[in-house]
RNA sequence: GGUGCCAUAGCUCAGUUGGUAGAGCAUAGGACUGAAAAUCCUUGUGUCCCCGGUUCGAAUCCUGGUGGCACCA
């Protein structure tokens, strides 16, 4: 091996359901190297059936980082992922040059292989004060404060998405300076490597795949997970597939059978989500997920033309 | 067998006093920089169950039929 060989990261992407987990793991075997996820539900603990965590014999002794670390009343987001992935990234590589990672989210993946801007963090009382104030006044007065607090943002930003035209009033209210002034649109160097395997299959397949996910999980005790969590119903890390349609079948407002087909539902909407997300990157590299030979030619091939 | 109600987009249903239809969800696409499995936007020609009648004109009124639901026998 060069002495000065690169250090690489490969990104295992791709939606819902189609098998990234197991490809990841084979692939993290290959190289005897670990794998850092990058799936913003599977962070959480107590969800491990809904979110289709991995389980140790999955995992078949290849370390897995970023899972179940966190309560589900825990704030967290992409570009705390980012502020964490780094540099525990920059630690493993001193013992494995090549790490893996894994998962469905498609900020997080961005987070790490582009960088997220930096821009403060809003405090509570910021946050409690917009939100109380979006609440009692509506969206049209935010998006009025936005349009005189920062012009230039409310020209190009979705006015219509509440989340959006609130976070860029609490930084302007939060910094007294425009939200446009933190947004940088660059993407950042990374001193490493990236490498994107894409991995995919025939939608019919992928659904199909999906909806009988989702009876297994109901058949390993999906029901008794989600009621043993609705304290926490209100919580973001719980505004989640399998767990906001059974929190409504406990709030009596559907039907069982309802809640599981909208669980399907729902759980396709987000695989179309994420493909059609995917497909304007293109720095990956598709396979299907049984091409592990072809995946494997790929990287190292890959991996021979930066070292 | 009798009576009543219903029959409209893939699904659930709106359609006011008759002027050839529309919402939600689904589907498909798009957006996305600190909540992202979130959030937002776009996307609906369907023998308005069938036959006949009234009318300039019927999803809408009338006769008959078919299917479903409810109640009474």
């Amino acid at each position: 091996m060069e002495p000065n060989l690169p250090n690489s990261l490969i990104v295992i992407l791709g939606p819902t359901g189609v098998g990234k987990s197991d490809c990841a793991i084979k692939i993290a075997k290959a190289f005897s190297t670990e794998i850092i996820s990058s799936d913003s539900r599977q962070i959480y603990r107590h969800m491990t059936i809904g979110t289709a965590a991995v389980t140790e014999e999955q995992k078949q002794g290849v370390p897995h980082h970023f899972i179940q670390f966190l309560e589900p009343n825990e704030y967290y987001s992409a570009a705390q992922f980012e502020r964490d992935a780094l540099p525990l990234l920059e630690r493993r590589f001193t013992e494995h040059p090549i790490m893996i990672m894994t998962g469905g989210s498609m900020l997080y993946i961005d987070a790490v292989c582009n960088g997220i801007d930096d821009m403060p963090t809003i405090t509570d009382e910021t946050r409690e004060m917009v939100l109380n104030r979006f609440e009692k006044e509506g969206l049209d007065s935010m998006v009025e404060e936005l349009k005189s607090l920062d012009p230039e943002y409310a020209m190009e930003a979705d006015l219509k998405n509440s989340k959006r035209v609130l976070h860029a009033l609490e930084i302007c209210i939060q910094t007294k300076q425009k939200f446009s002034s933190f947004r940088k649109n660059k993407k950042k160097k990374r001193p490493f490597n990236i490498i994107k395997i894409g991995i995919n299959t025939e939608r019919t397949v992928l659904y199909d795949n999906i909806n009988k996910r989702v009876d297994k999980m109901v058949c390993n005790g999906l029901i008794e997970e989600v009621k043993a969590l609705i304290e926490h119903k209100d919580f973001n890390s719980l505004n989640t597939v399998g767990y906001k349609e059974l929190f409504q079948f406990f709030n009596g407002e559907i039907e069982l059978d309802q809640a599981i087909t909208d669980i399907k539902t729902h759980s396709r909407n987000y695989a179309r989500k994420q493909i059609n997300w995917f497909k304007r990157d293109k720095e990956i590299k598709w396979f299907k997920p049984d091409d592990l030979e072809e995946m494997m030619i790929y990287i190292n091939q890959q991996l021979s033309i930066v070292g």
